[in-house]
DNA sequence: CTAATAATTTATAATGATTCTAAAGTAGTG
DNA sequence: CACTACTTTAGAATCATTATAAATTATTAG
C-alpha cells in the first residue's frame, strides 16, 4: 500500500508512467531487504504464479532493460546461456554456485585487497569485477 | 609440415581423427606465441579469408566445443551477447577493454593476493576469476 | 590395396532467447 | 471529458546455436 506510493514516486521521478505492470513488478524486485539476483525467465515464472493478471513477457523485457537503463538495476554476465540481473547496483563480488546456478553477493570487505600491478598504455581501469565459483563440498 | 605432425598426434591422441578440417583449425588456434581470445565468428572470418577450402559453419562449431571438451580451449563469459574461447586454459585473469571488446591476460602476479574472506557452509571454492574492464583513457 | 565400418563434414532445418512491430489499451494533461 | 503520448500485448522476425540426416572421409580388417 504505503510502498505503493514510494514505488510510484520512484518511477515518476525516472520518467516511466507507474503502470500496474511496472508497480507489480517493482514490488517483487525492490521489496526484499537481501539482493535479488535473476534472470527474465525467474520473473516470468513467478509473476505467472500470482495469477492475478498475467503480464506478457514482452513487457518484463521492456521493464526490466528500462529499470536497467535508470540505473536500478545491473546486469551481470557469468553465464553464456543465462543472463542474471541484480538489485544490487553497486561494483560488488559474486560467488556463482556452480550446482545449483545461483548467485551469491561478496561485501567488499570479503575480497581482501585487489591490486593489479599491470596496465595497459592509453587505457584506465573502470572496475573490477571478482567471480567466485563454489561447489558442493563433500 | 612439421607443425602438422604435432596437431596430428595431438588430435589422435584424443580420440579425435585428424580431419584436414581440425588440422586447419588447430594451425589457427595453436601456432601461436601469445594467448588467443576468439569468438566463433573470428575464426568462421579468418578461415574464409584463407580460401583454399571453406570449412562450414557447423564444423567450426563442432570443432571449437570438441576442443573445449578435450581441454584444449577454456570458454570465456564476459558479455552475454559474445562467447569468447582463449587458448590459455589455465585459470587466470582478464582485463576486457570495453572499447573494443578486446580479452587480454593478466598474469597471476599481475593481480595481487586475492583473499576471499567469506564462506559458504558446505561449499568449497572451485576458482576464482577477476575481470577487470579497461576503457580509453583521454 | 580393397572393402567394410564408423566418424566426420556439410547444407539445411529446428530451436529458443531476445527484439521488433503495430494495434489496442492506459495514464497524464487541461 | 478529450486529446496525446506512452505502454502493453500477441505475435512475427531475428540471430546465434544446435540438431538432422545425407554425403564424404578416415580407419581397420582382410
Ligand atoms: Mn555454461
Ligand atoms: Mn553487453
Ligand atoms: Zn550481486
Ligand atoms: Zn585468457
Amino acid at each position: 500500500m504505503d510502498n505503493n506510493t514510494i514505488f510510484i514516486e520512484k518511477l515518476r521521478s525516472s520518467g516511466l508512467r507507474p503502470t500496474k505492470q511496472r508497480i507489480k513488478i517493482c514490488k517483487l524486485l525492490f521489496n526484499r531487504k537481501k539482493t535479488f539476483h535473476f534472470t527474465i525467465s525467474d520473473i516470468f515464472k513467478i509473476l505467472k504464479k500470482q495469477t492475478y493478471e498475467k503480464i506478457s513477457l514482452a513487457t518484463i523485457y521492456n521493464t526490466v532493460h528500462s529499470f536497467k537503463e535508470k540505473g536500478y538495476l545491473k546486469e551481470i554476465s557469468v553465464d553464456r546461456e543465462k543472463s542474471y540481473f541484480d538489485t544490487n547496483t553497486s561494483n560488488h563480488h559474486h560467488f556463482l554456485d556452480v550446482n545449483t546456478n545461483e548467485l551469491i553477493d561478496l561485501k567488499n570487505e570479503d575480497v581482501h585487497n585487489i591490486k593489479i600491478k599491470k596496465r595497459i598504455p592509453g587505457k584506465k581501469i573502470n572496475s573490477i569485477e571478482v567471480l567466485v565459483k563454489i561447489e558442493n563440498s563433500n
